[in-house]
Parts: structure tokens; C-alpha cells; sequence
DNA sequence: TACGGGCGGGG
DNA sequence: GTGTACGCCCGTA
């Protein structure tokens, strides 16, 4: 029977535990596959007299509360395991069944006894035994079950072995799913307001499906549309809808904190049961510390909540940084949330208005964008979950840390290696106080510059790492004391035989090297790469953390020492380069991290290309240092009110006028949309290399401000209220603003997006602070000193004019009065 | 500059 | 569910 499992669960069944398999066979069908599995975890035993042991261990059982049956010992096995790079005797101790291990072992521990891999999720723990991946081809030998001994809707395959067959994997059926709710003044609340629209989206077997389901009848001409009799019925389909589209994937935006959670709560108060489950188990949630930490699971179903996979995982890909639906959408895909004003939704509803047609529509839309963005977002989804080999449910609620160590986990088996316990609670504390010291950022030199080559290591880290076999079981080894110590870290070395840490982040760079040699190849053959380009950042991402993970205070392979380690060897490696640019006669004028700038002067390309080559011979493993890019200009500026170069804070321009700017404000929200629009001006003005029209610009600027020809909307600047009104203690200008919103009647609560301008007239900033509408005059001289000055001071100050010149000649008009 | 509190996503 | 774990930004002291 060859299948690809794609959920798991266990449960314990007359004595013994077994584990479900949701599956999908190779005609498409669903099937679980069940296989019994026995729980078990490690003890060590060094120093202790067998005999005793077997003694203590012999019929030992807890008294378990939640269980019906004590936690007891079945039986043990000796088992030589590598714990931190030595080999050490432990026994294997199975129990008879999950719960029973942390008991158990909190019992020996007790005892004095060291126990081991006692709170690996028991899922997990069998995925790495039996060594498969899920989503990936797998093949069982056993019997199909006919009775129904299993309370299960689909085929039960009773397995007695199962195995990896290939990485091959099938077509998934996905759905989206997103709800409309009765929120009058913004209230969100599931035990007082009910649901009024479900949209559906998703393709099956090529077909499109779209469906929204509400409960109130209105003129429309919407074909998609269902009208049931009320609420309850309204999820009594919810539910008839996904049993019969049975989706593999039932994805949302947010569904894990909102829709699902809603939707378990209304049926509750209406007194549906949504047996969603294969197993005919109801939807789950549940809220860990927070709202936000909340979860939904479906047994059967994989649920995957687009936004904590965006969260967790993928927001080193976005620029955005609220990741709204409508943001990120319209960032992946190009296209956005449907303009309307939810605020109506309650009033039309209670009206039983026509316009609900137009919110009909917008929860399609909602459902739809949510849809495309798990299909783009699929190939990363995947490689992720084949990667770390666990399921995909689990897998994209996890963050970095936990993806490492799960993947470490994995490759452990693999090497007979065991798993250093977690930190217990005084010794995270300890770890959290600790810290390494960082990166090495070269000051530049505040001015404009011509001819700039950046070169950068290609995965400066993970390289290092690997390079130099910083793990901890390598950490000061008797063997090679005396031979290489970490430069400016004289108390460190590391062994030179590779060792685990580093041998398997060693994988995945050589994996991802190959993976791009093959990606090339393909392109070539004009084929899709999707898949491929999508682990090849998986790859990268992986590797990149596993720095991160070496000083993560919660992780079982905690090394601060290597950590240390890496980053001395990069400051090492990046002054080395610096040295070797100087003395081929360049000048340095940037670096950072991994990177370092310098300016060809008199040389060709070629002759700082041949530089790069002289460095990478030298360089050991896997580390290599890179062409970035020419750029014709650059710029660097001074701190605030100093001579000294700001790091982090340059703006470049390329052959082609695309300009690549880093650390200038341009994006601060709280900016008005003129003052990043005469910055980025300002930029591209100085590194065209016409920086004898700044000066006009910004006069024209000026000028227009005080002419009072500036439009309004440019002037506009937002910021949010964070609590009730009446707990600010200082009254920014928003808050005043807030509170006349008040007066007049609108609705303001912590969240809203304040928008003013600041008029002209007598007395504090704040009092000045007009909405759009009420505004007559802005304030030429505020947009001036406030806005255009803090946004172009440094910048024209390389260009030569003083802060001074800028500012003072006159208090009140400042800039104004200088350039007027 | 250090610390504490609140936010995020969703209607 | 054999799982403890949020991290960043803003305002205030």
C-alpha cells in the first residue's frame, strides 16, 4: 500500500499506542494508516551497577491522575549513544504509553538518575524513528481494516511495517476560508455577536469552488451566494460544505487567533457540534498564553494559518512590516483586500440593505487572496515541512529555534547522536543574562563618493562554522590544545576532526550549492524551478539560524562559546579583507558584518576582481567571498551633530539609476509623505551627480510650502492611538486630535490611525494639530524646521552646507529664512 | 539609556 | 499534549 501521510495523532487503545496516519493514496483517495509504536526514552547510565538498576526499573509504575492506569516500565535495552561528542552507555527504557514517559522520568530523575529525550513530542519522536517525511511517498505492508473497530470516516490500513519510498509527493486539495462578523463600534466579540458571512474559495480536481453562506436575504446577483435560515444553520452548512469539498488543506488569514476560534464559540452558544474531525472529533482550539498563540486543529485536515507561517518563517522575504492581509497581499500578489467600510457591515445588516451585496463580494475576495497566498506560498510550505521532516501543521507554527533543533533532532538519529536536555528554568535565567559580543562596522568617512565595489562572503556564518567546526562537541578538545586558538578569542579552539553540529549545517550548505547548480541547469532547459528556488532559501534560512540557535538560550545545543566563536572569526576575516584591499592599493571606505566597500580610484573592475580571487584562495571550506556590484556614486553621512561617519546609513546608485538606500528614514511612518518624498529627491539628485540642484530643489520646496501651494494629503502625518484617551499622559498632537474626533462624534479606540496636519495660528504644536478637513492654513514653517530639514540636514551637510547655515540664522523661520 | 507595557492579526 | 517560554516598539523615568 504506497501513501502520503499528511497528519498524525496517537491514541492508546486497549493497552497499546498506536499511530494514525492521514493519508492520501496514489488515486487521490483519503486513507489512515495506523501503526502501533512503543514510547520510550533514555537513561544514563554510566557508573551505575546494572543489577541495581534492573532492580529499580523492574516493575517500577506512578500513579497517573489523568489516566485510568499507572505510568509503568515495560521493559529496557542497553543503547551506546554520543552525548557532546563522547560515546556513553544508556539504557533505552520503553513505558506503555506517551504520558507515562515525563512521569517516569521525572520519577528516576528523582531517584538520581540522569534521563534523556523525555520531551520530544511523541509525533515527532515516531516520525524520526521510522525515518519518514510527511507529504512524501511512503509505503506500509499490513491489511485493510474492515470492522469498525476504528471510529473513522475513511479506510483504515493496519500497518505492521511502514518505509520511506521516495521524496516524490502528490496534488493537495486546498480551501480557504474566511468569516464576515457583527462588529458595531469595532466590537469584536464572539459571546455577544454573531457570524453573518462564511466565504469559501479553493480548486478541486481543477475546479474551481466558491461559495459564501450568510443568513440574511437582500437583493443581489451574486450566483455564489447561499442564504440559510439563521446563524445555526449557517454552520450546520459550514461544516456540510468542507465534509464535502474534503479538503487536504484548510487554510485562513489569521484563522488560527480569529475565524476558527469564532466559529468554535458561536457553535458552541448555538449548540453545533463541528465534528470536522476524520475521526469524528470536533474542531479544536485552544489558547496557549495569548490570543494571539492560539490554535486550531482539525484531525485529518492540515489547518494552515497563512499569517503564522508568514510570521514565523517567511518575513525575511517581505518588506512590509504589518502584515495585514491587504499588505501582503498586496506585496505577493499584487492585488488587494476589495475598499470597503466595514464600519456600514453592522448597520446594512440590521437594515437588510442592498449594499450587503458588496461585503458578499468582499469576503469572496477576502477568501480568495487568502487562497493564492497559500498556493505561492506552497513550495516554501513544503520544503520546510520535508526539511525538518515533521508535519506541516506543526511546522509552520514554529520559529527558527525550534525548526534548527527539530532538524537537528532528526539528523541525530542518524549519527547515533542523543539530545542534550533543554535548559531547566535557573539555568535559562543564567543564559538569558549572557550575551556575545557582535559584528565588526567599519566608520566611514561622511562624503560623496565615485566608483564604489561591494564585495560580501557568501554565508559568512554558517561558513565559519562549518570551516572551522565550531560545535560544541569540538569546544577545546584534549587533542588539539596548543594547535589553533579563535583569533582575539585566545581561550577557544576547536577540534579539527568534524563533528556532528557542524557536520550537518556542513550539509546543507554543500545541499544548497548543488540544489543551484541544478536550478541553473533547469532554467536553462526552460523548466520551472519554483520547487527548487523555494529550497534553496529554505536551505539558506536553515543555515543561517543555526548561529542564532548556537547562543538561544532555550536550545538543547547551546554553545555561547561558538557562538562567540563565529563572530570573532568574522571580524577576523572582514579586517583581514580590509588589510588585503589597502594593500592592493584600494581605499576601504565601508564594511560591515560580511561586507566591505571600496573605491576602484584609478583601477579597472578587473584589478579589484582579481583581489577577490587572491582572498578566496586563501579562504578554507565553503567560505567565499563574493561581487556584490558596482556602483557609479555613493554617499555616507555624518551623526547628528557630529563629524563621525554614521554606520548603517548610505544611499548608492548603480550604472542603471536604481538606487539602493539603507538606514535613511525615508520609510518612518510617522513622516509626511513630502518630507520622504524631498529625501529620496535629495538622493537621487546628489548621486546623479546634479548636486548643484539640490540647492534650487529645496528652495522650490520651501518656497511652495510658504506660498501655501503645497497640497494637503503630503502634509499629512499619522500616528496611532495606543489606549483609551483618558491614559495618555502626554498629549502628543494626535491625542488632541483624537479627542475633538470624540467630541464630534466619531468612534476612537486604541488602534485607530490618527491623521493631521499642523496649521498655522498661536500656541503649542499640539493645539495646532488639525484633522484634514478642519484645516485651513498648515503651518509653512513647522513642515519646513520639522520635516524638511531633519530629512535633508545630512545630506546637504556632505554637500557642504553647514547645520548652522541651515538652522540658525533665524530661530523662528529657520531653514525658511536661509534658503528663502 | 534602562525598563515596563502593550501590540500584533481579525470585523 | 512525552511541548512552559513572544519579541519589538514606544513611552516614561
Amino acid at each position: 500500500m504506497r501513501f502520503y501521510p499528511y497528519d498524525f495523532q496517537y491514541k492508546v487503545k486497549e493497552g497499546k499506542v498506536y499511530v494514525y496516519l492521514y493519508s492520501k493514496d496514489e488515486e487521490g483517495k483519503k486513507i489512515c494508516v495506523v501503526q502501533e509504536h512503543p514510547p520510550f526514552f533514555y537513561a544514563a547510565v554510566k557508573g551505575i551497577k546494572a543489577e541495581e538498576l534492573a532492580k529499580q526499573l523492574s516493575g517500577l509504575s506512578v500513579e497517573d491522575k489523568q489516566s485510568s492506569q499507572p505510568a509503568k516500565v515495560l521493559r529496557w535495552e542497553e543503547a551506546e549513544k554520543e552525548l557532546i561528542g563522547k560515546n556513553e552507555a544508556f539504557w533505552k527504557i520503553y513505558v506503555n504509553y506517551p504520558k507515562a514517559v515525563p512521569l517516569i522520568a521525572k520519577e528516576l530523575q528523582e531517584r538520581g538518575l540522569v534521563t534523556y529525550e523525555k520531551d520530544i513530542l511523541f509525533i515527532h519522536r515516531y516520525l524520526r524513528d521510522i525515518g519518514i517525511v510527511p507529504m512524501t511517498l511512503c509505503e506500509a505492508e499490513g491489511e485493510l481494516i474492515t470492522s469498525s473497530r476504528f471510529n473513522i470516516k475513511i479506510p483504515v490500513f493496519m500497518a505492521q511495517e511502514i518505509k520511506q519510498v521516495s521524496d516524490k509527493t502528490t496534488n493537495w486539495d486546498i480551501l480557504a476560508l474566511d468569516i464576515e462578523t457583527y462588529a458595531k463600534n469595532k466590537e469584536i466579540n464572539p459571546q455577544i455577536n454573531p457570524i453573518l458571512m462564511i466565504a469559501f474559495y479553493g480548486i478541486k480536481e481543477g475546479k474551481k469552488f466558491k461559495k459564501v453562506l450568510t443568513w440574511k436575504e437582500f437583493k443581489n446577483g451574486v450566483d455564489y451566494l447561499e442564504v440559510v435560515k439563521d446563524e445555526k444553520e449557517l454552520l450546520e452548512r459550514t461544516k456540510e460544505v468542507i465534509a464535502e469539498f474534503s479538503p487536504d488543506i484548510l487554510t485562513g488569514y489569521f484563522s488560527d487567533g480569529f475565524d476558527l476560534p469564532y466559529i468554535k464559540t458561536r457553535a458552541e452558544k448555538l449548540g453545533v457540534r463541528l465534528t470536522l474531525g476524520l475521526d469524528n472529533s470536533e474542531l479544536e482550539t485552544r489558547n496557549k498564553v495569548s490570543f494571539r498563540d492560539g490554535e486550531a486543529k482539525i484531525t485529518g485536515i492540515m489547518h494552515l494559518d497563512v499569517l503564522k507561517f508568514i510570521k514565523n518563517i517567511f518575513w525575511g522575504n517581505l518588506k512590509t512590516d504589518t502584515y495585514t492581509l491587504d499588505a501582503v497581499a498586496g506585496e505577493l500578489l499584487g492585488y488587494k483586500k476589495h475598499d470597503v467600510d466595514l464600519n456600514k457591515l453592522a448597520e446594512y445588516w440590521d437594515n437588510g440593505d442592498d449594499e450587503l451585496e458588496t461585503f458578499v463580494e468582499y469576503n469572496l475576495q477576502d477568501s480568495r487572496l487568502t487562497y493564492q497566498l497559500f498556493v505561492k506560498l506552497m513550495p516554501s510550505i513544503y520544503e520546510f515541512t520535508t526539511l525538518v521532516g515533521l508535519p506541516a501543521y506543526d511546522v509552520i507554527r514554529m520559529r527558527f529555534s525550534r525548526l534548527v533543533e527539530s532538524y537537528i533532532l532528526r539528523r541525530a538519529m542518524e549519527f547515533n547522536v542523543i539530545a542534550p536536555n533543554k535548559p531547566g528554568g535557573t539555568e535559562m535565567e543564567q543564559r538569558m543574562q549572557e550575551s556575545v559580543q557582535g559584528a565588526f562596522v567599519f566608520e566611514p568617512e561622511p562624503g560623496l563618493y565615485q566608483d564604489v565595489v561591494i564585495f560580501d562572503f557568501r554565508s559568512l556564518y554558517p561558513t565559519i562554522i562549518t570551516a572551522h567546526n565550531l560545535g560544541p562537541e569540538a569546544l577545546q578538545c584534549k587533542c588539539c590544545q596548543g594547535k589553533t586558538n579563535v583569533p582575539g578569542k585566545e581561550e577557544y579552539w576547536f577540534c579539527e576532526k568534524k563533528k556532528f553540529l557542524p557536520g550537518v549545517l556542513e550539509d546543507l550548505i554543500i545541499r544548497r550549492t548543488d540544489l543551484k547548480k541544478e536550478i541553473k541547469n533547469l532554467k536553462g532547459a526552460g523548466k520551472d524551478t519554483k520547487f527548487e528556488e523555494a529550497r534553496s532559501y529554505t536551505l539558506k534560512i536553515l543555515a543561517n539560524s543555526f548561529y542564532g540557535y548556537l547562543g538561544f538560550f532555550g536550545a538543547r545545543w547551546y554553545c555561547l562559546e561558538c557562538a562567540a566563536s563565529t563572530t570573532a572569526y568574522a571580524r577576523d576575516y572582514i579586517k583581514k579583507t580590509i588589510a588585503k584591499a589597502e594593500e592592493r592599493g584600494f581605499k576601504v571606505i565601508y564594511a560591515d558584518t560580511d561586507s566591505c566597500f571600496l573605491l576602484l580610484g584609478d583601477k579597472k573592475l578587473e584589478e579589484a576582481l582579481h583581489f577577490m580571487d587572491e582572498v578566496n584562495i586563501k579562504l578554507p571550506g565553503q567560505m567565499e567571498l563574493e561581487y556584490e556590484g558596482y556602483f557609479k556614486r555613493g554617499i555616507f553621512v555624518a551623526l547628528k551633530g557630529s563629524e563621525k561617519g554614521a554606520k548603517k546609513k548610505y544611499a548608492l546608485i548603480d550604472k542603471e539609476g536604481k538606487m539602493k538606500i539603507t538606514g535613511f528614514e525615508v520609510v518612518r511612518r510617522n513622516w509626511s509623505s513630502l518630507a520622504k518624498e524631498v529625501q529620496e529627491k535629495v538622493l537621487r539628485l546628489v548621486l546623479e551627480g546634479q548636486e548643484d540642484k539640490v540647492l534650487d530643489y529645496v528652495r522650490k520646496i520651501v518656497k511652495e510650502l510658504q506660498a501655501g501651494k503645497v497640497e494637503m494629503k503630503k502634509l499629512v502625518i499619522r500616528t496611532q492611538i495606543t489606549r483609551e484617551l483618558s491614559q495618555y499622559k502626554s498629549i502628543g498632537p494626535h491625542v488632541l486630535v483624537a479627542r475633538r474626533m470624540v467630541e464630534r462624534g466619531d468612534v476612537v479606540v486604541p488602534g485607530l490611525v490618527v491623521e493631521y496636519v499642523i496649521t498655522k495660528g498661536k500656541g503649542l504644536v499640539r493645539e495646532r494639530a488639525k484633522l484634514v478637513e478642519e484645516a485651513k492654513e498648515y503651518d509653512a514653517n513647522y513642515y519646513i524646521n520639522n520635516q524638511i530639514l531633519p530629512a535633508v540636514s545630512s545630506i546637504m551637510a556632505v554637500l557642504g552646507y553647514s547645520e548652522e547655515e541651515l538652522a540658525s540664522d533665524e530661530k523662528q523661520t529657520g531653514l525658511g529664512s536661509f534658503f528663502g
